[in-house]
DNA sequence: CGCATCCTTGAAGATGCTCAATTTCCGTGG
DNA sequence: CCACGGAAATTGAGCATCTTCAAGGATGCG
């Protein structure tokens, strides 16, 4: 029985119900009752966590389970023929990894841990079952799908159209806002990838990114030093991204080109 | 009665049950057996077809159905502040459209058709009900929004990396398994999109489009006259365009450039 | 038959890349 | 604690790809 209390003390580490996780307003739990979050955190395994550069799975390896990160970050990345990596997303605390996998049954892309990384795992198999029975967490896993979507659509965006300047812009923002979701400072934070990660996601040299961040603090929109950012002029960042379909003002004179 | 005979004849010209719908391989019912099926069906509405350049919806409009494409072709597009476009896809039968508003409820793009394009209309708030009860049903819907993940990821590879020469091999690619998949030729197709279209879609100029066609019409890589296309050498289009990942036979012979 | 749209082709120019050298940072070991 | 070595980042110069601007040709619809 003594040796039954150790491995829970040893568990609790990790083991965070989802009612009482910071990240439920976000993460897959958003919108359920607190009974049913028991049924989902039944069937949630919690694994210790990843040092950096370590990966959670890797391209070509069978799927069985998606990952909600809880702390720390990912990338998830291709790796071509020739061995040149495409980044082709970075993953904050209560977003989903994985999704991708659905369709055929195999990873087509890997996933590793930028920083210190702990992510919870939930068998796609009783994910599903469960969906099945609970309404609001089928439709939260749809909405989170439907997100990603969203999402990979604005980053086409910036790749297809963008200059430089502004898809460093737009990622400066993207992560912005989402590290205020989770409560963190939206002007002050680190970036947990590299130069050369962001270079590789963005579509560009990493010499370019380096280039652009100076550029951008001697404009005064931010301060950066290493891997600490400072956000200085929110409004003429965002004036710089340009956002489209801003989901607003529907406008009823058409533009003559 | 008689009157009732009239509308059922009116509207058939339309209505092919997902059962007899040469696309149920591809499409939702995937997978579904006969009898559930029938209650898909109930839930569908058939839409009158879309002209060329006629919209299917607009950005910025109240999300309430996802669209299963059943012939024709359609573009999905942003708008940015300044009026101009971004194709973010091409949408062929049996592919949906509109699960990227999930999310929030309202539509982050406009679908326009590029041809005569007729639609199933499936209204979600059924087809979230439909898929608690039917688990195949939940299971593909699942997989197709999963499948339009891994293709905007491989969009979004092409823009960050590739050349023009290689984005538009792609693209070709892409549609070429794509109508085989349909049954159609992989070979000799029609574009049903424009050259200022397309290289909108790969980030590139009209001219750049072109050019790159002339280019590898020269080559002998294909013949292109207008709209017609006809691929000559799949091998080395291939070879042109590198895939990542291929999930698939380990080449031991890595070809040298 | 004529106009408008779409496509092609050419020439000049710009954005971002490659190559290369240097500096800064950080972890490791003396 | 400091020194060292490697990785990451910065900066510069030349260059390539693709864009922009411009003109001309083909196609299709009224």
């Amino acid at each position: 029985m003594s040796s039954e209390t150790k491995t829970v003390l040893t568990l609790k580490r990790f083991k965070v119900a989802c009612g009482d996780c910071s990240l439920n307003t976000l993460c897959l739990p958003l919108g359920m009752a607190a009974d049913d979050l028991g049924r989902l955190d039944a069937i949630i395994e919690r694994k210790r966590p990843l040092a950096r550069t370590e990966n959670l799975y890797h391209c070509g390896e069978q799927f069985d389970a998606i990952y909600a990160v809880r702390s720390g970050s990912l990338k998830t990345y291709a790796t071509s023929e020739h061995g040149e990596e495409q980044i082709l997303g970075f993953h904050l605390p209560g977003e989903l990894v994985g999704l991708d996998a659905i369709a055929d049954g195999l990873h087509p892309l890997s996933a590793q841990a930028l920083e210190t990384t702990s992510v919870c795992e939930i068998p796609f198999d009783k994910l599903e079952s469960l969906s099945a029975q609970l309404p609001s967490l089928q439709h939260q896993l749809l909405r989170l799908m439907s997100l990603e979507i969203h999402d990979d659509q604005k980053t086409m965006t910036a790749l297809a159209q963008k200059s430089a300047e502004e898809r460093l812009a737009a990622f400066l923002i993207s992560l912005s806002t989402r590290l205020q979701q989770r409560g963190f400072s939206p002007n002050r934070f680190n970036l947990s990838m590299s130069r050369g990660d962001i270079a590789n996601y963005l579509g560009l040299a990493l010499e370019t990114v380096s280039r652009v961040f100076t550029r951008m603090q001697n404009d005064g929109l931010l301060r950066v030093e290493r891997k600490a950012v400072e956000l200085l002029d929110q409004d003429r960042l965002y004036a710089y991204a340009g956002t489209p379909c801003p989901s607003a003002s529907p406008q009823s004179s058409r533009h003559s080109s």
